[in-house]
DNA sequence: CGCTACCTTGAGCGCCCTCAACTAAAGTGG
DNA sequence: CCACTTTAGTTGAGGGCGCTCAAGGTAGCG
């Protein structure tokens, strides 16, 4: 599992905040988190965090870099450490014995990923691009929210919404058709980018065909035919694979919340 | 929305502890739960407290009976209150304009829903049977989570227990087949069941075939054939439609992690 | 005993998967 | 810089699993 430096590329964090003990909390640059670790700003996990337990925060926490394709940790692995996305996508999966993929998660910038208090994690973390991440050691976080409310209370809100993901995501996999899913996949990420202050349209995919299909439940296959005739159709532009920009949002909202769209 | 005294029938909680203020915490039924509400026992999510949080948590709760087909709350409904089941199984959806419904998730003795911290309902809820719920105000058990961190704790672990279902589920409706979904299903019917004490295996099924299609993404006349056939090859006993008796819990198993089982 | 709701069983169809070929883009080595 | 290789995406033809539609069976209930 390379760890090379590619830091620079993807976070503009300089090399001494790459590890634990290297972080210096009295050096804050302008826009960066309150921990002085990432520049995730607002989206940060410690944002308006007090001084003190962002001072705790800090000791415990560090910032590692991963290139695309690293393994962050596997399904059974035990459950050590909690992951805060700085730069970068990450996709979480389970495995079938017969190598079947669900894809059950993505990842951004600002995303928390890898609770599982005191058992194994339940999926496999892979970065899709060079990724940043801080990573908070579990025992830790916990010892410290035990003391410090706002860190609990925070963490139940990030949860909170990821099981509101979960319900939709699988009103998708159970109930939708295949133009459905896509649809909704791309409103889904439009969605995502905008509440992390990125423009929600002329959007970038990160992840191939083949990720998105093992999402949604689909195969590449479909997932192709499926973008291919909404660019058809002009609710979509794909200057390239990966771009993708939204040209009718309202109709192909529709689509996504079930019109017979033709 | 009826609530007649059919309390007595399914959780044996006398009648003067099925609204809020009537609960008389000095007097502690042997076999009863830490706060005195319910039956729960080492169960209920108030198992374990310090006393001066149970008395705390005592005076935010109150026990609700519901008849079946009864619904708690809707989708979009203002999330004021968590629920924790005493008695009888609910199921929780959200629909789509044109009728498609998607179970997301059952509730059983011990669970507990409605998580959704200043929000709204991300899903309707609805009692498949006589119900018995324990109702905790979110805003009152915000405030005492604040000041008890055992409370805030025990929430983010089920919270994380329900976050690790979603991910099994999620593979289930994305990546399965037919017969693998009902495989899944049933056995995950009878660790629930194990985990909350009761036997694994003469296993009485609440939901309908209809409830238990619109859960793992099928139409009734699949789970139905799915079902006969594991009936027919000796699988599983169906003496009646709501009664399943797990007949061999290994080959059922190899089934729902995806063995060929011709 | 008849009504109703639920479950089962059967026949045929359709959406999506499978298999396969082709195209495009990105990396590689001479 | 360009031929070669590799990987990812697209497009087409055909098949199968699960859905649709329909009928028959069964259990609970007035």
């Amino acid at each position: 599992m390379a760890r090379s430096s590619v830091t620079a590329l993807h976070t503009g964090t300089p090399a001494d905040t790459d590890t634990c003990p290297a972080a210096r909390p009295g050096v804050r640059a302008p826009g960066r988190g309150p921990c002085g670790h990432c520049d995730l700003g607002p989206l940060a996990f410690c944002d308006g965090f007090a001084p003190r337990t962002v001072s705790n925060l800090w000791r415990v926490q560090c910032t590692v870099p991963f290139e695309a394709h690293d393994t962050l940790f596997r399904e059974g692995d035990p459950g050590v450490a909690v992951y805060s996305i700085v730069s970068g996508a990450v996709k979480v999966y389970k495995l079938m014995p017969d190598g079947r993929r669900q894809i059950t998660a993505f990842f951004f910038r600002g995303d928390m990923f890898g609770f599982c208090l005191g058992g194994s994690y339940a999926y496999t973390a892979e970065a899709i691009t060079p990724v940043g991440v801080c990573r908070l050691p579990m025992q830790r976080l916990n010892d410290l929210a035990n003391t410090a409310p706002e860190v609990q209370d925070r963490i139940v809100r990030r949860m909170t919404a990821k099981l509101a993901q979960f319900h939709d995501h699988v009103l998708l996999l159970g109930r939708k058709t295949a133009r459905e899913r896509v649809a909704t996949f791309l409103l889904g990420l439009s969605d995502r980018a905008r509440r992390r202050g990125e423009p929600g349209s002329p959007l970038t995919l990160p992840m191939g065909r083949a990720d998105i299909a093992d999402h949604i439940g689909l195969t590449v296959e479909t997932v192709s035919r499926a973008m291919t005739r909404f660019k058809r159709e002009g609710l979509l532009d794909l200057p390239s694979a990966s771009q993708v920009s939204i040209r009718q949002p309202d109709a192909l909202r529709a689509i996504a919340e079930g019109a017979t769209g033709g």
